[in-house]
DNA sequence: TAGCTTGAACTGACCAGTCAGTGCAAGGGA
DNA sequence: TCCCTTGCACTGACTGGTCAGTTCAAGCTA
């Protein structure tokens, strides 16, 4: 009984509650997920959306204010599955008594297998994430803070164990790993399917503990 | 007199030929990378991307067929851009006499330049890269080829020369440098203005050299 | 003069959001 | 046991508005 599931991957594998009414709101995410990440926000229409969520369109309003809540809660909701994601990965290194920089490992991992599963989440993200005048601007800036914290936390906690150098930027290393990881991973996965997962996660292990330059450990 | 020109940047800083039509078509792309890169294709019209030029409406049929040629010829337009100005940069260093690493470096700085003047061009990319199912799909496939093969070049010489590893995937690592550069600058743009380019870049640099880890040179 | 631009009017497709009405499960009164 | 009520969840035809693309007579400029 794998949680994993076809191509887009659903949104939802943990449900909290079990009314009617949030089976709708999930197969409406699911259905909004795959279809803005295909198309973009504004080129994916209401009617389609209910189409292939195989509700009907009244029904979309009667579970969301408008198509813009209807997308913001969804940003909202994706994020808290990756962020909690990454921080588990984290958490089981380190409370195992991985070094931090083992975590950091893992986080990348973890990143990877995120962005497989939930590819149209992901693209949706890249999309807005950095897109200026935009009506859910706040919402994409709590999002993005929520993400690169976890990362934030344990670059610091490496600095302050003396596992990395002190020199090192943190909110600009954290970007930078996450801009690795994601786009390492997008192209991936539109442009080279048939690597595996661990070739990715190989190179760009490689990337993170200095190993491309040729000095071994 | 700096090429550098306002917050959104020209895309065109070096123009071909002088006839009236194309300093039009030019206005036409200034006018349409900035609205796109804000609202998005399809939420931007074209009475918007006229008026934004300062011409009529009927100019932007006379010039483009379309609002989907417009877009693609701008892509193409924007992707030479970049991809000349990361060629440049590593010549620069390998004809003066520079290892490939130090490549490497200087075209990590030229993407950050490129990415602080043509900011919009920059998200537009981003958006568009990895979407599915979208009419200028082929379009975009050359366009990322064009700029990574130049990452992977010199990666390959590097190999080659001993100066990286035998080790490393060569495809792998040229997308997850691109993607560090590209989210790093991105966020630099968006959520930490006041940073000054020589802390992203000596922060990206640190990271492809190794020496986040902390193992000294 | 020929190539380019203007601007306004028009068409037809498309789409977000509305709303009066349906279906149905649970409760309660007789 | 049967009927009636309540209200949540859902339905889908409809509306008012928007926008890509067209057309064209007239003006400009090299």
């Amino acid at each position: 009984m794998s949680a994993r599931t076809a191509a887009t991957g659903t949104i939802t594998p943990m449900d909290s509650s079990h009314t009617r009414r949030d089976a709708t709101r999930r197969k409406l995410f699911e259905a909004a997920v795959t279809l803005i990440a295909e198309q973009g926000f504004s080129s994916t229409t209401v009617d389609e959306i209910a189409e292939r969520a195989g509700v009907a369109k009244g029904t979309v309003y009667y579970n969301f204010a408008s198509k813009n809540v209807l997308f913001e809660e969804l940003l909202r909701h994706g994020i808290e599955l990756l962020a909690s994601s990454l921080q588990t990965a984290a958490d089981e290194v380190t409370d195992g008594g991985g070094t931090r920089v083992d975590a950091l490992d893992a986080m990348i991992r973890a990143g990877l297998e995120f962005i497989a599963r939930y590819p149209a989440l992901t693209q949706l993200y890249v999309a807005e994430l950095w897109r200026t005048n935009r009506a859910w601007q706040s919402t994409l800036m709590v999002v993005r803070e929520r993400a690169i914290t976890v990362v934030e936390n344990v670059l610091r906690e490496a600095v302050a164990g003396g596992e990395l150098s002190e020199e090192i930027d943190i909110p600009l290393t954290a970007s930078a790993l996450f801009g690795m990881v994601l786009v390492a991973a997008l192209d991936w996965q539109s442009y080279q399917p048939d690597r595996s997962i661990d070739d990715v996660h190989a190179a760009l292990s490689r990337l993170l503990q200095g190993r491309v330059t040729g000095r071994p450990a």
